[in-house]
DNA sequence: GAGTTTGAAACT
DNA sequence: CAGTTTCAAACTC
């Protein structure tokens, strides 16, 4: 049986589509030897850039499904066989990403459908994690710890190029069981009660986005992929997968004793609400992580929804932003109009107080000046301002004095590494510690006098402050050279008179 | 580090 | 669309 796979080509570096297909194994049909790995599974696609056209690859597979690449923007793959009762209708999810609104088409697996997008809106990647779900008992899997199903499930990974993950795990070295996360708050779906996992796919590390393993669901396993190399699986447990299909609130508000009906909005209400401390955005509305279509990641934010966790309540708080503001995840510097400077902000600064002379100032802080499209008030941040002109002057020589400060300590610091080295001779040639006794107040001011003479010198000489220090060290240096030296016969002749 | 200021975004 | 609220970052002390 061969399966076809409508798959475009991606456009450029900049924009490379990933397939992330995986599924839990108990295939015999398994043909590890190929050099193009047999299974699919998957069927969800994204797609923003039409200029290359669709290209065709066969696989052989066991089941017949296929990927077909659509006119447009939208790839639809369904299976040609397997028929199902629950086939749900097509559902195109239109989302946004910084290049601009894409669409999204989700057929539902012919089987249990456990079928994920992971938007990343900003990302240069376009995620989808693809599981058949197989019960425990058609597998035979124990439901045992997560070990056993990693040594039962085997990923599949069809890709022509790099296969990315949702969540980018760095190779794993060992087993490792994922830390879960504290239990801090009602709005906690997941329990670790669960002992059935699911593989959810492979992957190679991703240097733009770090894993954020504190956000996978507790329970989750990290293992090395048969074959090493820079590939790893995330196992999560069952009801993860199980529970991102649900309803996001209805856990929330059955916990809080809620209707679980509420939409977006009104159940975060009724969370809040709950709370008996201050009001939590969710990562969902104020965080930066968001705004710039990021996961959150080694934040330091209370009941982050901006994760993998809750990629239901993401999705919808991208769409309700973008249906607020189409532009919310492109860059806020742009191009500005022609004949205007190369950059400038899209929306344009709205200060009234900081004069657009303060990081405040989302122009001045693109170090971009203010355009006719901002609405600030008493505005300093255009190209004649006098203010403005004193401030980069400021900058410039704050910045030249850091400079020369970094320098000077660069400077100093080898020079003292440099006398260490010359010292380190002398004081490897006694070994062992020297009797501190030798360090007396007559030592002390001799060697104060010998630094203090070393200053004159280069005041009489008129040597430049660095000089002056130069010669005060190495004066320093000369001084403990002559103490440890010192205390260093003084301590062979005492080992001398003890034998 | 705590408190204040600020402006974007959300909300009404 | 304007006013208000909420929030997190920038800033000050």
């Amino acid at each position: 049986m061969s399966s076809q796979i409508a798959k475009k080509t991606p456009a450029s570096s900049a924009a490379p589509i990933k397939f992330i297909i995986t599924k839990t194994v108990n295939s015999k049909s398994l043909s590890p030897q190929t050099s193009v790995p047999p299974v699919i599974a998957g069927r969800v696609l994204t797609q923003t850039s039409p200029v290359i056209p669709p290209r065709t690859i066969n696989l052989s597979e066991p089941h017949n499904t296929s990927i077909q690449s659509l006119p447009g923007k939208k790839i639809a793959i369904s299976p040609l066989k397997t028929p199902s009762k629950n086939i749900k209708p097509v559902q195109s999810v239109a989302v946004g990403g910084v290049g601009g609104s894409q669409f999204k088409t989700i057929i539902p697996l012919a089987t249990q459908p456990n079928v994920q997008q992971i938007q990343v809106p900003g990302s240069r990647f376009h995620y989808v994690r693809l599981v058949t779900a197989t019960t425990a008992s058609s597998t035979g899997q124990p439901s045992g710890p997560s070990t056993s199903s990693i040594q039962t499930a085997k990923p599949m990974v069809v890709s022509t190029g790099a296969v990315r993950m949702s969540v980018p795990i760095v190779p794993p070295q060992t087993m490792k069981q994922v830390a879960p996360k504290p239990l801090t708050s009602a709005a906690q779906v997941v329990t670790t009660t669960q002992t059935q996992q699911r593989l959810i796919m492979p992957a190679t590390p991703l240097p733009q986005i770090q894993p954020n393993f504190t956000n996978l669901p507790p329970g989750t396993v990290l293992a090395p992929a048969p074959g090493g190399g820079n590939v790893g699986y995330a196992v999560v447990p069952a009801q993860y997968v199980t529970q991102l299909q649900q309803s996001p609130f209805v856990t929330l508000a059955s916990s809080s004793g809620f209707p679980a009906s509420a939409e977006g909005a009104e159940a975060n209400k009724v969370i809040l609400a709950d709370r008996p401390t201050k009001l939590f955005a969710f990562c969902l509305k104020y965080c930066d992580c968001f705004a710039n279509g990021e996961f959150c990641n080694n934040c330091n934010c209370n009941n982050c929804f901006n994760n993998l966790e809750h990629e239901t309540e993401r999705l919808k708080a991208i769409k309700t932003c973008l249906d607020r503001n189409p532009e919310a995840f492109k860059p806020k510097i742009g191009k500005g109009k022609e004949g205007e400077s190369d950059r400038r902000h899209s929306k344009g600064c709205n200060c009234k107080r900081s004069g657009c002379l303060k990081n405040y100032c989302e122009c001045y802080e693109a170090k971009i000046m203010c355009s006719s499209i901002c609405k600030c008030i008493g505005c300093k941040n255009f190209e004649e301002s006098p203010e403005r002109k004193t401030l980069m002057h400021l900058a410039d020589a704050a910045e030249v004095r850091v400079q020369q400060q970094t320098a000077a300590k660069t400077k100093l610091s080898s020079q003292i590494s440099d006398l260490l080295m010359r010292t380190a001779p002398v004081i490897s040639s006694g070994g062992g510690r020297l009797p501190y006794t030798f360090v007396t107040k007559e030592v002390l001011e001799a060697t104060c006098e010998c630094l203090l003479e070393q200053a004159k010198k280069a005041e009489q000489t008129h040597q430049p402050q660095a000089e002056a220090e130069r010669m005060i060290l190495e004066e320093f240096g000369h001084c403990l050279m002559r103490i440890i030296s010192s205390a260093g016969k003084a301590k062979a002749d005492c080992a001398s008179i003890n034998c």
